[in-house]
DNA sequence: GGTACGAATCGAACCGGTTCGACAATGATG
DNA sequence: CATCATTGTCGAACCGGTTCGATTCGTACC
């Protein structure tokens, strides 16, 4: 392996200077570096990350914490993770990701060995065991998902209670009077998922404000149930002129349940979904939806948090909480109710 | 920080001896083995990972290499990187996941630079140029994805030719006499999938065997065209009795297509996919399907990888070629055929 | 013309582990 | 009882970078 000693040499210049010229800490002449250089051209030499890691205490590499829950839809986690990476990337830093079941286990792991210069997690819960941890870590992190207590954090999430003012407000500006809302499954309330609670309860007292019935379910969370539980919803309401899902399982068994019933969305019935852009392309998804901005949660939460390593003690950066207001994909399955069905 | 020089000054021994004590590799006596495990644990100790990489040039590190093509379903590809990351960390490896485009580019950073003790390779192509790289690189690769020439790698992956055979013997068996298939888009066979070919011929080649007609189709490349095209295809061939999909996104699409033109599996066609079974459960897939094996392939990717790491130079472990049998799970949309319809 | 200063470079120390060689104490062997 | 091997421990060197302090040289300044 060619190090910075065998650079030096062929150069004609002490590892000091060798390391100077190529990290420009120090001024160093122009025909010096220019030797320097062309010697690591030469050589093909690289800087060994576990030497530069031990020198500088700085690893460039970012810890990736996320779980892959099947009823919260293991598919779509995917464009978090690939927004983080993505932009991780771009400022120079590498990322590990960490799928293990035990995220407190990690996180102690990485940080006290000193494997990574931060951390992101994802699926933050409501009260979350690893922020204990994270807190008293010594290096910085950022999450996607709101916790109860944000302080000491930077946190970033859609916002679910302006999504379920939306969804509501989108559908009675149409003149519907009466909808169902879909959530996830109740297991992934009971597991901390309060965005789950917060567009409900959003969507409730919004149609309670505006005098409209607003009938609200969980998902099942075992995936097959849940095209005949949407069966099951429209039977019981057969006056709903509009669906909302905040569920990715559900918005993607929704078309053959509607062909199913002979129904077409906007005709006989509006649909809003909350699901990212990505996976509706992916899966031909026909209906107007929320974007959950999966990609640009994850990159938000990298760039905050480079700009927190690299900006050391010295710049007491202000922690951030930023709730990304929604926006509505139109994809026309939307339009006044045509009468009850 | 707690380093392994205070460890050794608590228990009152050298730095050498504590060093020892922990990793095993001299006899230490009890009592003095007792005393720095003791000091560990009070301080709480952990070794430097940076550090121990510069001394032992192990990381303990995977390099996870894959791409995220829309058109080859990236969801899906969830399942081989859950896979690799948890059977990596079983056997007390961390995976760093590189997304990054210029898969060549990444493998020479990350092996220059020691970053890692290996490779996995996702995705790979029939003539994939990180192959070459990684033939040049200190540190071994496994593979998920059949190269041309398999020569000093550990290739794993579904038996895509088996499985051609497969799907149109299960339906030929049955009494069908006229199917059609659809592979995955054809820009996927351009970028090097040759597994889309390699089933494809052998489904042919079988179809031929066995005297029935076989008609064959690539998907689309954008999405919210696979379902138009389905029905196109069943339009062009009504008397067909048998759907053959080697296409997650028109798996995926299938279900309203039938429900749109009021056909039911199995009883007015017969079909088969290829999807894994994960894949099948978060939605809700209803037919019959050859399990793509995704976690399955990744954790034998790794096991064999990490076997080839620490069995070092020294016992000269023979390179595999694994191609898993393919093995179906039924869904019950397959039957004899009704009648042409 | 002496002094002060900045630029350019070098040698040595350091980061935190592991590992080699030496050495003392102990027990077994002839 | 001298010898030899074995066991347990220590000090020092090493892995490959970065960084501090000191030194040299040239130039600007008063």
């Amino acid at each position: 392996m060619v190090t910075i000693g065998d650079v030096a040499k062929a150069a004609g210049v002490s590892r000091s200077t060798a390391s100077y010229a190529l990290t420009g800490k120090r001024s160093i002449s122009t025909p010096v570096r220019q030797r320097v250089l062309a010697a690591v051209e030469e050589l093909g030499y690289t800087p060994n990350a576990g030497a530069r890691a031990l020198a500088t205490s700085e690893t460039k590499v970012l810890g990736l914490l996320s779980r892959f829950l099947d009823d919260e839809f293991a598919p779509a986690m995917l464009q978090y993770v690939l927004g983080v990476t993505n932009e991780a990337r771009a400022l120079g830093y590498d990322t590990l990701l960490v799928s293990e079941e035990d995220g407190v286990h990690a996180l102690q792991r990485l940080s006290s060995s000193r494997m990574v210069d931060g951390f992101v997690l994802l699926n933050v819960a409501e009260h979350d065991d690893r922020l204990p941890i994270l807190s008293a870590a010594p290096q910085p992190g950022a999450m996607v998902g709101l916790p109860a207590d944000t302080s000491g954090f930077d946190v970033f999430d859609l916002d679910f209670v302006a999504s379920g003012r939306l969804m509501v407000d989108s559908l009675v500006d149409l003149g519907h009077r009466e909808m169902v809302l879909v959530s996830q499954p109740e297991d992934v309330v009971v597991r901390g998922g309060a965005y789950v609670w917060r567009l409900a309860n959003a969507a409730r007292a919004r149609a309670e404000e505006r005098g409209v019935v607003l009938h609200h379910y969980f998902g099942a969370s075992s995936q097959p149930q849940i095209g005949t539980d949407l069966h099951g919803y429209l039977d019981a309401h057969p006056t709903a002129t509009g669906l909302l899902l905040n569920n990715e399982g559900a918005a993607a068994a929704l078309p053959s349940v509607l062909s199913a019933r002979g129904l077409h969305a906007p005709h006989d019935i509006s649909v809003i979904g909350r699901y990212s852009t990505d996976f509706a392309r992916t899966f031909s998804l026909p209906f107007t939806a929320i974007d959950s901005a999966a990609d640009e949660l994850g990159r938000r939460a990298v760039r905050q948090l480079v700009a927190r390593i690299e900006g050391g003690a010295t710049t007491a950066l202000p922690h951030v909480l930023e709730l990304i207001p929604p926006a509505i994909d139109d994809r026309g399955s939307t339009a006044p109710p045509r009468k009850a069905l």
